[in-house]
Formats: C-alpha cells, structure tokens, sequence
DNA sequence: AATGGTCAGCTG
DNA sequence: AGCTGACCATTC
C-alpha cells in the first residue's frame, strides 16, 4: 500500500504533526515529496503538504487524498529539510514553515456549500430557500437561519455538505488562434464564404500569410462571437496559454557592461570569485563605505556564478527594492532577473515565483522572503545592508534572512555576502572571530572624498537665542545650495512614521481602548487607527477630556518643517517624504524621480528616504534631530542611531560635487553621534562591544523572549512568573533571565502583557525546553485564556 | 481550526 | 422527551 506522510493546512499545535494518507492507484506516480494535495481531514478538507511517500506491505485503513493541487512538486527537498530545519530553530508550526515559503497565492481558500442529493426528498423549507438550485453556499444558509434544517436534511440524506479547497493562484492565460488551413485553401474559402459573412471573411483575411502561426485573439481584433463562429466551421482552432503578468511592462532597459574595478574593489572580489570556483560554503562580511561600490562587486559575483551555470539571490531590504536598485540588476543580467517585493500584486509575486521554479531566471531580487527562491543550483546569496532589522520577520516563523541564506549557502556549498557600511555588531563580531571572512572597502569609488560632518550642538543654539529648528550653520548652508542650483536632503530622524493627535490645552492623547498605545491619525480619512488591534475611531474635532477646539496632529514632523522652511525660504522648491505624500502606490517612486530631474531643491523626509538614494547633485545632507532614537528603550538604540547617521550622510557628495553633512543633536558627547560623524565603524563596533558586554547583550549572549498575555494582568504575570521557575532549572546556571516585567506595550487587544528575557550563551536543552512550555498552554491554555509566545533572537522587544 | 459527541440544565 | 449551550476529544 502506497502512503503519504502530509501535513496539513490547521496551524495549532494539536495537528503540528504528519498525518497518513493512502495514495489512491492513479495517482501513484503522480504524488511526491514537496506536492500539495487536498486530503479529508475529519468532516473537512483541507490543503496539505506531502512530505514523504512510503510503501507498506500491509495495508491499514486510511483515507485516500483526494487529488493532488500540482503537477510537479512546489518544494524541492532542500526546502522540505529546510522547513523542518525552520520549525525547530523558531518553534513554529510545520505548516507555516512550509507555508512561507510560498508565494501568498498558493495559499489554500475554503469554501462550503451544501448540495441536494436527489436521495431524500427535501424539507418545504429547504425547498424554498434553494427554489430549484442544486447548490448554495453554506454562509447564505447560515444567515437565512436554515442551519437546524441543514443539519436536518444531511441526516435524513436530502443533503450533502460541501468542502471545497482551492488555490488563489490563478494563471494568467490569453487565447490563442491558429488558422488550420493551407494558404491556398484560405483564399479558396474567402471567396466561397457567402456574402453577409463580412466579418468572418475580415477575420480570415487576417490569417493570410501566418500559415501554421498561433495569434494571441486580442491582438487580432477578432470579437469572440466571430472566433466562436469560424472556430465551429473548423477553419480556426483555439488553445489557452500562460502569460506572465510583467510588473516592469512597457520598461525598457539599456544593457550595461561591468565597470572596471578598483584596486581596492578588485581585492575584496577575489577571495569571493575564488569560492565560487571552488563551491565553498563561506559567509563575507563586505564592509564598504558609503559610495565604495558594493553593488558593483555584487554585480561582478553574479556574472561569474551566471557563467558556471549556476544561480543567485539577492536580498535587498524592502524599502531599497527601489527602482534605481532594481534596474541595475535588470540592466545587467536583463530578463535572467525576477524581482520580488510588496508593491507587486498577488498575481504578479505568483507569477515571478513560477519563472523562477521553472528555471525560466537566473538571478532574484528581492526582500526577505525572497531567501526562499526555488532554486537548486544556488552559487551565490547575496544580503545586502545585512544590518536592517527589516530581515528578521516578526511573525511566525520569527526567522532571520542571514541565517536561512547561510543555512541554505551550507547545503549547495556556496558563499554567501554580507555587505553593509554599518554591519550589524554580530555579523562583525563574527567576522572578527573568523567565522566570516571580512573584505573591507575603506575608499570612495574614484577616491571621492567622503563628505565633511558638522556636528550642532542645538543646547548651544537655544542658549544663543535661536528657537527655531534649523541651526544658523545649517541654515545658511541650504540658502547657499539653492543660490548655487544645488540639492540638499534634510531628514527628520523621528522614531515612527506614524502620526497622532494631541489637545494642546490639557495634553490628551487619544489612545486604543484596547491596548496601551495612542492612536495613529490617518489624515486622507481623518480618523484615528490602533497599529496593533485595527480599532478605528473618527478623530475628534473637540478633545474629549477637556472640551478645548485646539487639537494638534502631530505628524512626523516633516510638515511643520517645511512650513518653517517656507517661511524663512520663500523661493526654495520642497519635495515632502511621509506618510502622508506617499501613501498612494508608486508615490515613493514619482516623488523621488521628480527630484532627481531637479524639480526640487530640497528633500525633506523621515528614515525612509535614507536608503538607497543617489542623485549626483545632492551636496548637503542635514539631519535635524539625531538623538530621537536614541532614548528609545532598546539595547540597539546606538547602534541604530550609528547605523542611520552614517547611511544619511553617505548620501552626499556621491558624485563629482563634494558634499557636506550637518548633524543637529541636543547630545553631541555621544559615542554614537561623534563616530558616525567621523565615519569611523571600527571605533564604534570597540565603543558598542564594550557596553553590549557589560550588559550581557548580542553578540555576547543571545537572547529569547517569552511573552504571557491574558485579560487580567495579574494571572498574566503569575503564569510569566511560574514559566520562569519552570525553565529556570532545566538552563545552565550561566544563563540569565529577566523579569517577568510588564511589557512595555503593556496591553493589546485588551489582553495584558508579560515578558522575560533569557540571556544565554550556549544552551543546548533551551530549544526542547520551550518548546514543551508551548506545547504545555496549548493543551490547557486555551480553557484558562492564557497565551504564551516565544520569539528566539529578538529585535523587537515591545 | 472546526467539528461532532456528550452531558447538564431547562422547557413544557 | 426534546432542545440548547458548554466543554472537550479528535482529526490519518
């Protein structure tokens, strides 16, 4: 007897295992490891995944699958031990490691309805509400309120419920038409057809000359009602065929040559080009200044990997994934590339996913998920500004894009590249050990000097008088750049990109009423959003508190600076970057094409406007306030701050024109501040390490955070409190846990939260030991309301 | 997650 | 007896 081991699509961790189907005779062949199929799962079906297929001698009883949902597997066996690889690092559920690896398309869809079976006569009422249909979807039942007669009925067996299971993922096809006559014959028939038959000859006379060709029907201008009819007389036959949906339609792209490389460049690339050769599993931390030209080294690793037949991913993080990024790619590798990110449509991330599982590219670009490629002949990953946090996904599976590249690099033996100007203390740290092998590129392309940093003291400003928020020196730097025709970006360095709103009498600020965080104004709507359960509310014109009319919105900022900056600046042309100017799709892209075709002469925005920007005009960058992150609650607060003041002030000066920065800071002494100033990361990273030791932060110890929540605060912090006993001896005493304390989100959704912090350096038991704390509140948790997450290697500690 | 089974408690 | 809602075991 035929078998397959399947998981199925149910993520709780009752069903978190495989389940046994018989593999039906005609589908013998057919099913394999890596397949979807839909299998009856108790009354239901359901989508699952076949992980293995064995063969038994003896047969037992199962049930059969119902059909499989592809023809060739989805997942290789890589991914399937990649998965299984997944569930165990992050604790998730065996589906969603599956799942993710998916484009979103490929998720299942259920649906139910109930159906007459024509054995039972109906009852009146049921004979009603179908009134002659054989099927209704099961919900319209429902709310008709004909659920006690369905139930009824499929006793009685006048009924039959339904499960349907389907894939989104709908392939694009388009009509194609082919003329099956000789052209001799065409003619013949034209002449022959009777007179009224004005159109079909039309549409015959467009297959002259394409003897044996297929047309796409809507390129012909043939109605249906015409194909329809000179299908029938069997001059014409018909087929569907796939097209992709093409996200970069109507764009062309001018092919590039690989630019010649530095000396410096050309030293960082060898021991790269010399793994490849050797199809060796090595992680590179590439340290490149601002401007050194990783990208172009990225660009040269390809072609090689391209050359020995082999492919590469590229993950870039999603707010990069811009244009100007991409079409460097597509520029030189042209259609070998696929490009994956949230701006494209379901359909089109599905139809990108499909190329690269047929092999049809070579080369993807994309975010996170994008690790996930379907390839099986992987030569090279490529990560690049490894430093953003945005590679961590913060939802199960909670896994880092670093280590699923590197896990991946070890199974097909290739290297893997970090590249950053800011690594992350980890990777470094790792790369000091040896573990990476560090390349560094310490110059310029072309040796343009890196941009001179002014450091602002603005205690020192509002000492002399000066209230406003630009400081003189900054100040008399944009006036000069716009007397000189030159581009300036200013940033405003606010911790969110959220805005809220605040009563200026009393100082009331709207917050959820279901969780302990204020509400985010939405201007389009003029309505107040919870970030963290979806509560919407109108926003009030009168504060509710105090009655007072003077409600304040509180934007990024970004507003009422160019408001200042207009008042002191009449003539200066202004681009704002927020969540306000870009929340329609492509805004991002128009907004930032129009100042690099000089319609602006400043760019005035949030972090997000940080990456990736490189318009050779820009002479100054100014930050306005550095320290804004800095007092965030959060062990890699000055690693951020480094992080962003550096990248930002790499955007100057890229070009010929030499650039300058100036850092506005109500702390100028800090570490953070001054090294990224003097562009100086090896200062930094000696600084940083010191005070993550003392603190028993990453790289020395690693973290895992356990978050309790239940309705009341105090159960939450009593089981938060039990857990840690619980765990507390089973962990080596070199292991440090903290808390249980409050989270500092204290409430979502009305539920209270808890959290401890484990320090640890190596545990081996750690993994098995949550993992049985999971499994314990899933069995009884669920009465008792509690529930209990655990997120290994955390970046978010809220 | 969703379903069907079991059982206490209520109606009439 | 017949029905409803709460709980809970089961899903190859």
């Amino acid at each position: 007897m035929n078998i397959a081991s399947v998981i199925v699509d149910v993520a709780v961790r009752q069903t978190d295992r495989p389940f046994d189907y018989s593999i039906p005779d005609m589908w013998r062949e057919v099913i394999q490891p890596g397949m979807r199929v839909i299998v009856p799962f108790g009354p239901r079906h359901v989508q699952g995944f076949v992980l293995s297929v064995k063969e038994e001698p003896e047969s037992r009883k199962l049930k059969p699958i119902v059909e499989p949902m592809d023809i060739v597997p989805v997942l290789n066996e890589e991914l399937l031990m990649l998965a299984d690889w997944l569930t165990k690092e992050s604790l998730c559920f065996k589906i969603s490691a599956l799942q993710v690896m998916l484009p979103a398309a490929m998720k299942a869809k259920y649906s139910k309805h109930i159906r007459t079976t024509g054995e039972a006569p109906l009852s009146p009422q049921m004979q009603t509400f179908l009134n002659g249909r054989e099927e209704a979807p099961w919900e319209e039942a429902s709310e008709a309120g004909l659920l006690p007669d369905v139930r009824k009925g499929v006793k009685d067996g006048s009924l039959d419920v339904i499960y349907a299971v389907r894939s989104k993922g709908r392939k694009k096809t388009v009509r194609m038409v082919k003329c099956v006559l000789p052209e001799a014959k065409l003619q013949e028939v034209i002449q022959s057809m009777p007179k009224n038959a004005i159109k079909q000859k039309e549409a015959l006379q467009t297959f002259c000359g394409k003897e044996g060709e297929w047309l796409p029907l809507h390129e012909t201008g043939i109605s249906s009602a015409v194909a329809r009819a000179i299908i029938q007389k069997e001059y014409v036959t018909e087929k569907q065929e796939e097209v992709y949906r093409d996200p970069l339609a109507g764009r062309t792209f001018t092919p590039d040559q690989p630019l010649l490389l530095t000396d410096i460049q050309q030293k960082a690339i060898n021991p790269i080009l010399e793994k490849i050769h050797e199809a060796a599993a090595q992680p590179f931390l590439l340290h490149g200044v601002t401007g050194s030209g990783k990208t172009e080294i990225y660009l040269q690793s390809i072609s090689e990997v391209l050359a020995k037949g082999k492919e590469a991913i590229v993950l870039v993080p999603e707010i990069s994934l811009t244009p100007q990024m991409t079409d460097r790619f597509k520029k030189r590798f042209g259609s070998e590339v696929a490009v994956l990110h949230s701006g494209l449509s379901t359909g089109e991330k599905y139809d990108e996913w499909r190329k690269i599982s047929r092999k049809e590219v070579k080369v993807v670009v994309g975010a996170r998920s994008a690790v996930f490629a379907p390839f099986e002949n992987i030569g090279l990953i490529i990560i690049d500004e490894e430093h953003e946090t945005s590679y961590k996904q913060e939802e199960n599976p909670r896994y880092h894009a670093r280590d699923v590249a590197i896990r991946r690099a070890q199974f097909y033996s290739c290297p893997v590249i970090l590249g950053s100007a800011t690594p992350s203390l980890e990777s470094y740290a790792r790369a000091q050990k040896g573990v990476y092998t560090l390349l560094t590129l310490d110059q310029r392309v072309n040796d343009r000097p890196l941009p001179t940093v002014d450091i602002i003291d603005m205690r020192e400003e509002l000492r002399e008088g000066n209230r406003s928020m630009f400081s003189r020196d900054l100040f008399e730097k944009i006036k000069d750049r716009i007397e000189k025709g030159e581009q300036a970006v200013l940033f405003l360095n606010k911790r969110g990109y959220s805005s809220f709103i605040m009563c200026r009498d009393c100082g009331f600020v709207p917050e959820c009423p279901n969780c302990d965080v204020s509400m985010t104004y939405h201007r389009h709507r003029h309505q107040l959003k919870c970030h963290y359960c979806g509560h919407e509310d109108t926003a009030p014109d009168k504060c509710p508190e105090c009655q007072s009319e003077h409600i304040r919105h509180f934007g990024t900022g970004t507003q009422k600076v160019e408001e200042e900056l207009l008042k002191l600046l009449p003539e200066a042309r202004i681009i704002r970057m927020d969540v306000d100017t870009t929340g329609t799709k492509g805004a991002h892209e128009r907004l930032l094409k129009q100042f690099g075709n000089k319609e602006a002469d400043i760019l005035l925005g949030t972090q997000m406007i940080a990456k990736g920007l490189d318009f050779p005009d820009i002479t100054l960058v100014g930050v306005l306030s550095a320290d804004t992150m800095l007092h965030l609650p959060d062990f890699r607060a000055s690693e951020k701050t480094f992080q962003l003041l550096t990248q930002v002030s790499g955007r100057a000066g890229r070009h010929q024109l030499p650039g300058e920065v100036v850092i506005q800071t109500y702390t100028p002494e800090h570490y953070s501040i001054q090294l990224a100033a003097d562009q100086h990361y090896g200062a930094f990273y000696e600084q940083e390490m010191m005070t993550r030791k003392m603190g028993g932060y990453p790289p020395f110890y690693y973290l895992a955070l356990i978050t309790v929540s239940h309705e009341e605060a105090i159960v939450a912090s009593a089981e938060a409190a039990k857990i840690v006993a619980n765990i507390k001896p089973e962990l080596s005493p070199a292991a440090v846990i903290l808390g249980p304390v409050a989270s500092p989100i204290s409430r979502i959704n009305n539920r209270y939260r808890w959290q401890c912090l484990i320090k640890y350096k190596r545990e081996p038991k750690l993994g098995e030991t949550l993992k049985h704390v999971l499994e314990h509140y899933a069995k009884q948790g669920k009465s008792n309301g509690l529930m209990v997450s655990v997120d290994i290697h955390p970046y978010v500690l809220m």
